[in-house]
DNA sequence: TACAACATTAGAGTATAGTCTATAGTTGAT
DNA sequence: ATCAACTATAGACTATACTCTAATGTTGTA
């Protein structure tokens, strides 16, 4: 699919998407037989990586890290030792904020106390 | 206190108590009778409110949503009623938070599972 | 073949949250 | 009185993550 179908089946504009590409989080092919446009295709890889995009930007992780992640998910580039580590870091990442939110809702809930 | 003494209590530099002051979050007096300086002077509530804001950061609170807390918690400028709904407010976006997380530490084990 | 709707690239602009520099004045110990 | 260590203010600079504009070219339907 090219950008437009890409950008309306995830609900990610065109821009952010290229941005994405920029930031080595998906990656388009081009089509070497055509040789009257350079126009980007996208798999349906790229639909789930940029879902998982969405959510991952949502908990907080950074540009990197979600790099960092895709990465350890579908690349090559990383051993299987490493890709581990990679995503063992994550989930204890995702603990500690966990943690911390925990213990912000604690504060909250002293805060609508003394209120009352 | 002043803003030196401040920062060493809190670890925030003197700059970023600065712009949290011009932001809004905090506020320090300026001694009215002494008259050869316009320093200013901090209290025990601006450390516990400069420690809330480093905690509320970690969990995702922008500068915005962190004033409004504060506002909610030590103003007079708003009513019980607002000051609950603010609170209650914040406390389901945490919530949010604790269930996007959750969401993605399943994925994340999933993504170990796939490497295995 | 006209033209709306798409595509690419480069680069500028925005918002958030700091972080640093420069300038100038103040304080307190020696 | 000197001087290191503080203080305030204004404004420049940085990083992250977009978001938009402009210029230019391509595609497909009427």
């Amino acid at each position: 699919m090219l950008i437009n179908e890409l950008s309306k089946k995830t609900g990610i504009s065109t821009h952010t998407i290229r941005f994405y590409e920029k930031s080595g989080l998906i990656e388009g092919k081009q089509n070497e037989s055509v040789k009257s446009n350079n126009y980007y295709h996208y798999d349906d890889v790229t639909v789930e990586k940029l879902e998982f995009i969405s959510d991952a930007k949502s908990v907080g992780f950074t540009i990197k890290e979600i790099g960092q992640i895709i990465d350890a998910w579908y690349n090559r580039k990383y051993t299987k030792k490493q890709k581990l580590e990679i995503l063992d870091d994550k989930l204890i990442s995702l603990e500690q904020k966990m943690k911390e939110i925990k213990e912000m809702k604690k504060q909250i809930l002293q805060f609508k106390y003394d209120v009352l």
